[in-house]
DNA sequence: GTCGTGCGTTTCC
DNA sequence: GTCCGACGCATTCGG
DNA sequence: CCGAATGCGTCGGACGGAAACGCACGAC
């Protein structure tokens, strides 16, 4: 490893660590010598400091004198000529084989020619969900709630006249013949199909066969369900979402009920379940890579379009159109689509990356309309059209209200009852799906049997059990101890340790003697990733655990890391560098203490709709603990601020994050995810107001938006200052915080700082390298949760360890300090000290022996 | 062919 | 993980 | 009394650091 202290950074392939320091003076307006120490500034922010600067609360009022909404964002490339345009469409693959060395050439002088040549190719997308953002804030309507309702309406409506001009401008690709007869009971008139291009699930009355664009029994074409996603990537209303999507889905049970599985799947960007642990093991960069393939672009080129537009969608898309097919591949069918992405999910071993690449090209060249857009996304891993699970589930329980599966097929049950009665019937129906799913996450289990028996049978038929994860209860941020009260007003709580680890969901099986079944017990992680083979060091103990009586369980843990010679937490940095699959428990290197907290299932009986006081009972009475391996989670039943606010403080000095507070009885205390999934409340730090470590750090570049942040800035690199080294050291990227506002007024303020190449005084690693590099003259407030030494960032560096820096945990953007100056900003030594003075680190026994020096030298 | 390194991806928080 | 924005729903406010 | 305003919870999607892991690729 190059040594840092010699050189400013380890880029090798940049040139600018010829640049001498000296150049440095010449260049920069300000000069590090001249800096005066501002009445011996101090650490900025540590844990209330009340410097009267930091104490001003002078946030939005002023910074609106700069805000200029109407700008694009569109930086230094605007100065550019714009009349370059399309050359290269023409279609010549043939810079295929490109070594690593060469495409970074490319992504270091491209930024003058190839973004311009993209640029009208790609203008920056504006998605009709941020227009019609924008819209609502210009119409001053007396009645938002209704203008806003109408808006979408009316924006529905133009879209889908949109749709069909296209559709009609596209004739040819239209298919003629899609006369089909239709056999199904009472529908047995002729029905003629809407042809693909003109499908449009989102008008009234839609009828499930006639409006489709496929007949029965036929497979489902991809484009029905790209017209769907298109659709409800227009529309912002989330109850019209779920009509559009319910309507398709409608057709599909109706149809070609067996497509139902791999639609949701494609709708969910899932392959399988989570504890299959399938993943597609593709990316953004090989994306790019397959892109720029087919239509003969360099990778370059693609990055920079990708750039540009925000979004690689519709860069595949408009890449795609741009294209004369050689011949015409056949039409895309959804199960064949998600079956191609589950077999490029299987590819492993050598070569496998370019097997996958060519699995997505065969597919991309395929893509017709708007199909490359939402292929590209789901091999993302996003859709982003503001669909996802919740939506998917409401939208489920909707299609099988109004068009129930069985042999008596009913097409709109709707018609036959009051509206309210339908209503209350959905919400019935909504009620029991998503509270199925989350005891049983598998889709393919649940439309099984929904299908099979409809939503009657369901809750029967597939609940919870040992084996399968259920969906774990989350904790919702508190900003002040006396919103845990105003919460909890009158009621029973408790206050819990929130240990600083992984959680862990242990389930142990009854074996058919009635003894518990440790060897096939398992462990799943808060996403239902199987992490059994993660903890054999903790499986191996679990008979430890259990007292005499118990055969089986489900229980809710968190794995923390543990130093058992000194019976102290170690941080979630030890314990991310576990194995993820360890063999045998004598391997385990991070030993961990596991902190049970909640049960969920005991021997044979589901306990997710009784009391959390109840389960606590049980679990103290049915279960062992010991210390380092086995322990509750510390609690107290508070019921004043003041109790609350002593035991957070006895959590953290204990090296934990802070309290979760749950309630003890009634309803809302029930492990009821279906119901509610944040219902605990959590409280840190960090979270309070004028608590927490705080730095005032400078930005040095940006990097462009993506998605909703198209068009401004949409993270940036921030850094401290070291006076000694005169340099500004990489602290971290921040992109979390501003409000759209704010990333307006920060993309506009950086415009007139904006520089070709980064200073040599910057200190940062190539992974961290902007899109945009600017000089040092924007000054942020960023909160965090804690410090960490960091690999790759380089604030501080060699003041705490030889080659590692520090950054920030959960770094977040506060305000602008307008009254600082760069050089006023948190500097090296002082982030040093902030990285000292966490308890965490007080904590930790300092070894005499050589391991602390091991690390040094 | 083997080994180490770099890069990309995924999964925790 | 943090955070923001939009939406939906219930409750309160005001003419 | 009814519509408007307000407050709150949910949902979705921007984005963070760090580590493991698996494949690609160059050095030997």
């Amino acid at each position: 490893m190059v040594s840092s202290s010699d050189r400013v950074h380890t880029e090798t392939s940049h040139n600018m660590a010829q640049r001498s320091i000296t150049s440095f003076f010449k260049k920069t307006p300000f000069t590090p010598m001249e800096i005066k120490s501002n009445g011996g500034s101090k650490v900025s922010h540590v844990n209330g400091d009340t410097s009267p600067i930091s104490d001003e609360k002078d946030k939005p009022s002023e910074r609106q004198q700069s805000n200029s909404i109407d700008n694009d964002g569109d930086s230094q490339d605007s100065l550019k000529p714009k009349n370059k345009a399309k050359r290269q469409r023409v279609i010549s693959s043939s810079s295929e084989s490109e070594s690593p060395v060469k495409v970074k050439k490319e992504d270091l002088s491209d930024n003058d020619d190839s973004i311009t040549l993209n640029k009208s190719v790609n203008k920056t997308y504006d998605s009709p969900k941020n227009k019609k953002a924008k819209i609502k804030k210009e119409i001053k309507s007396p009645s938002p709630k209704k203008g806003a309702k109408s808006l979408s309406r009316d924006e529905v409506k133009e879209n889908s006249l949109k749709l069909k001009i296209v559709g009609s401008k596209e004739k040819d690709n239209i298919v003629k013949n899609t006369e089909h007869i239709d056999n199904i009971e009472n529908e047995s008139e002729e029905i003629q199909k809407v042809a693909e291009n003109a499908y449009n699930p989102s008008k009234s009355k839609y009828h499930p066969i006639k409006d489709a664009c496929w007949s029965k029994g036929e497979p489902v074409p991809y484009l029905a369900l790209a017209k769907t996603l298109d659709l409800i990537e227009g529309t912002s209303a989330r109850l019209k979402i779920i009509e559009i999507l319910s309507n398709f889905y409608r057709s599909v049970m109706v149809l070609t009920s067996e497509d139902l599985l791999p639609c949701i799947y494609l709708c969910l960007n899932q392959l399988a379940p989570a504890y299959h642990s399938l993943e597609l093991g593709i990316a953004e960069t090989y994306l790019m890579k397959a892109i720029g393939q087919c239509t003969g672009r360099t990778l370059a080129q693609v990055k920079s379009a990708v750039q540009k537009c925000g979004d690689m969608g519709r860069v595949a898309e408009q890449a795609r159109a741009a294209q004369k097919t050689m011949f015409a591949a056949p039409k895309l069918q959804i199960r064949k689509v998600f079956a191609a992405l589950k077999e490029i999910a299987h590819m492993t071993g050598q070569a496998s990356v370019n097997k996958k690449i060519n699995k997505i090209q065969s597919l991309y060249v395929a893509c017709r309309d708007c199909e490359a857009r939402f292929l590209i996304r789901s091999l993302e891993g996003k859709l982003r059209i503001g669909l996802a699970e919740q939506s998917v589930l409401h939208a489920l329980a909707l299609a099988v209200a109004t068009t129930p599966p069985g042999p008596n097929l009913q097409l709109d049950a709707a018609q036959h009852m009051s509206a309210d009665k339908f209503k209350a019937l959905v919400e019935q129906h909504v009620a029991v799906v998503r509270r199925t799913y989350c005891e049983c996450p598998d889709w393919a289990e649940l439309l099984h049997e929904l299908l099979r028996g409809g939503v009657a049978a369901l809750a029967s038929r597939c609940s919870m059990r040992v084996g399968v994860p259920l969906r774990p209860m989350l904790a919702h941020p508190t900003r002040a101890v006396r919103d845990v009260l105003a919460r909890f007003e009158n009621e029973e709580f408790t206050c819990e340790y929130k240990y600083d680890g992984e959680r862990a969901q242990i389930h142990v099986p009854a074996a058919p003697d009635d003894k518990p079944d440790f060897a096939n017990a398992a462990i799943f992680s808060r996403n239902q990733e199987n992490n059994t083979a993660k903890y054999p060091d903790v499986l191996s103990r679990l008979p430890t655990l259990l007292k005499e009586g118990v055969s089986s369980c489900v229980l809710d843990c968190e794995a923390v890391a543990f130093d058992a010679a000194n019976g102290k937490l170690l941080p979630f940095q030890v314990l991310s560098s576990r194995k993820r699959a360890c063999a045998s428990a004598e391997d385990v290197r991070v030993p961990v203490c596991v902190f049970v907290f909640d049960l969920l299932y005991l021997n044979g009986a589901p306990l997710v709709g009784s009391t959390l006081a109840h389960r606590r009972k049980l679990l103290r009475e049915h279960f062992c603990t010991q210390p380092g391996t086995w322990q509750f989670a510390t609690s107290k039943d508070c019921s004043t601020i003041e109790e609350v606010q002593l035991f957070l403080e006895e959590a953290v000095k204990e090296s934990c994050e802070g309290l979760m507070v749950k309630m003890l009885t009634g309803d809302n205390s029930k492990y009821d995810i279906a119901r509610r999934s944040h219902n605990w409340l959590k409280l840190k730090k960090d979270y309070l107001e004028g608590v927490g470590d705080t730095v005032d750090a400078v930005i040095i570049g940006a990097y462009r938006g993506k998605g909703k942040r198209a068009g401004v800035y949409g993270g940036f690199l921030v850094a401290c200052y070291d006076p000694e080294s005169e340099q500004f050291q990489s602290l971290c990227k921040l992109g979390t915080g501003f409000s759209d506002e704010d990333l307006q007024i920060l993309s506009d303020m950086l415009k007139e700082h904006i520089i070709d190449s980064p200073r040599n005084y910057y200190n940062y690693d190539s992974s961290h390298s902007a899109d945009v590099w600017t000089s040092a003259a924007v000054v942020v407030e960023v909160r965090c949760a804690d410090l960490s030494l960091s690999p790759a960032h380089r604030a501080a560096i060699a003041r705490l360890h030889p080659h590692k820096g520090v950054s920030l945990r959960f770094p977040r953007f506060v305000r602008v300090r307008e009254d600082k100056a760069a050089e006023q900003a948190t500097t090296a030594a002082q982030v040093a000290q902030l990285y000292l003075a966490q308890d965490q680190i007080k904590n930790q026994v300092k070894q005499p022996d050589a391991a602390h020096e091991d690390d040094f030298y």
